[in-house]
DNA sequence: AATAATTTTTAGATTAACCTAAAAATTTAA
DNA sequence: TTAAATTTTTAGGTTAATCTAAAAATTATT
């Protein structure tokens, strides 16, 4: 069956709120991240109902079907695997890539995609640290904390971060905080849960918690 | 100003039809090729003009303007530029590449068609010998003949088709006629126009007049 | 449990891109 | 140079995706 960008982005929208939650989605959280209108969402659930993509009652909230999750995960693959080959192949950084990611993401060849893969060595991860959906449809769950809920004097690695804004990333990069930094908790104040942190070894830093709420760490000691 | 996809198109095949003539290009023309109706063509033509992307005048048929050219342009670079991207990095053959190219072709960032140029090694033309529009948007004439104008016994070599269904690509890699292969026209048979040619120095085949029509050449000896 | 606040849906419009059928203009041919 | 044929435009509709405003349902609060 025929599908358009629009209706794309709403699976891909409702996959990513049902990452965060078992419960059905409403339709305003729809509304907020497809940055459009709650009447406007009630339209289009109707309408992904009526094609089998999702489950859909009113007043009760949404869920992906099983065919609507493949769809969602396919595009997923696909904006993850632009991703590298804008930051691996042609040189970007890490916080320009997400805008034209949105673009490619559309761009409908499976024959392409799997090339792609392939080019770029069958990764594993974007260049976020998120996990990149297999051709089958397998999204492995990887569970890293967050920096915010590590302890004091414990050692953790940078595997990835939980929002892709350009300002985010842009920050992080000017303390250094890239993908694989080797970061040493040295004390949390408690007045504002802000951290003292040494990034690869170097002098100790402040990071704000609302920075270390969105870095994904790997527990190393 | 914004542009849809579909402006973006019918850019292209006024642009298209216009390298052809120099008259101004009919509505039925653009119906034509962009596969719809004429009643369509002329509210999309008024919405242009509008635009200030073509000029056009009811009943006198349409012409690109100076910005309508320029954008015009900017998209057959990125078809092309995607094009050489599809068969030298991705390995596809060159008859597969033009239905990706379509939707590639709308994928909006300067930046990411420059960096794609610069990792191609700036290519002058694309899989099928068509050249590609500089960053500035200046397409250099390649001035070729088409096979079927060529006398007997001269020799050229293959430059580019005129064509880019995927049938007619097919059957000139079947024939082992790619871009660079070396013509020699052993003769031209009156009755039907076939052309008797050795490829590459191998034993001489025939090629029909309508395959001769729309192969590209330059002439050697 | 009744009322108030919030969320969600419906009703009715709008816009872009397309369509068919009919009218108007242009071109070709008698 | 009229008449016929062809091309192009207009008129009036359709569909997808959106919107605002109002109504209905759900959830929270007294
Ligand atoms: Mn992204
Ligand atoms: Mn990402
Ligand atoms: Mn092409
Ligand atoms: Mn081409």
């Amino acid at each position: 069956m025929a599908i358009s960008f629009t209706e794309e982005n709403y699976l891909k929208v409702i996959h990513r709120l049902s990452e965060a939650t078992s419960e059905d989605i409403s339709t305003n959280a729809v509304a907020e991240l497809m940055q459009t209108k709650a009447a406007s969402v009630t339209d289009m659930l109707r309408k992904l109902a009526d094609k089998g993509w999702v489950n859909y009652q009113k007043y009760q909230g949404v869920r992906l079907s099983a065919e609507g999750e493949k769809i969602a995960l396919s595009i997923v693959r696909k904006h993850r695997l632009w991703e590298v080959f804008l930051v691996d192949k042609m040189g970007f950084n890490w916080d320009e890539v997400h805008e034209i990611a949105e673009q490619l993401e559309h761009i409908e060849s499976d024959q392409l995609v799997n090339k792609l893969d392939e080019y770029l060595g069958f990764p594993k991860t974007d260049p976020h640290g998120d996990p990149i959906p297999s051709k089958d449809g397998i999204l492995p769950e990887l569970a890293y904390s967050h920096l915010s809920d590590i302890k004091a004097t414990k050692t953790c690695k940078l595997m990835g971060v939980a929002q892709d804004s350009a300002v985010f990333l842009q920050l992080l990069t000017k303390l250094n905080l890239n993908l694989g930094a080797k970061l040493a908790i040295k004390e949390i104040n408690e007045f504002d849960r802000s951290i003292f942190v040494s990034i690869n070894d170097a002098a100790p830093i402040f990071i704000s918690h609302d920075v270390a709420k969105n870095i994904l760490v790997k527990i190393l000691a």
